[in-house]
DNA sequence: GCCAACGTTGGC
DNA sequence: GCCAACGTTGGC
């Protein structure tokens, strides 16, 4: 299958570009998406190899921040068989995992942020589901043409 | 299977 | 911190 693209989502506060700079080989596994159309894209469309826009919600400025690159395909979060953590999931078991998380890679920080102001004012932009009301995906395809001008606008 | 209540997301 | 939008839960 071709070479696909997608956009995360986090918020600095649980994991930040800074994180992800910090982080061995800068590679991160992806964990507590707990919702089914996420997962969906996750576990049945996600190829190693694959384009991903890092961006940065619930700060000052929400921004594309970040390209990376999957490394490893969907495998079972194991956050969701931990009574300890946050993401927690009782009805999964490890025979039937319901959630799955991936590994991504960071491969270089944008030189200029691509803020959300930014992307709303682009008509090539208006597209994308980050923009559409009451988007909530923490993890959603873009097209190679919302790629390219992403990146086109992150050098100027 | 409806739908109200609730929890979460995320821009502002 | 507010609140609109949305997804999920659970009683009936």
């Amino acid at each position: 299958m071709a070479k696909q693209y997608w956009l995360v989502k986090a918020e600095p506060e649980d994991f930040s570009i800074a994180d992800f700079e910090k982080s061995k080989n800068q590679t991160t596994y992806w964990s507590g998406v707990r919702n089914y159309q996420a997962r969906n894209f996750i576990r049945d469309e996600m190829k190693v190899g694959d384009g991903v826009l890092f961006y940065q919600s619930n700060t000052e400025p929400t921004a594309v921040v970040g390209i990376c690159k999957i490394v490893r395909s969907a495998y079972p979060d194991f956050t969701q068989f931990n009574r300890e953590d946050k993401h927690y999931f009782p009805s999964a078991t490890e025979e039937n995992p319901i959630w799955f998380m991936f590994d991504v890679q960071l491969e270089s920080k944008l030189k200029l942020p691509v803020t959300l102001a930014k992307i709303k004012t682009n008509s090539k932009l208006k597209n994308m589901r980050l923009v559409q009301r009451g988007n909530r995906l923490s993890v959603m395809p873009i097209t190679k043409a919302e790629w390219d001008e992403i990146i086109k606008i992150s050098e100027k």
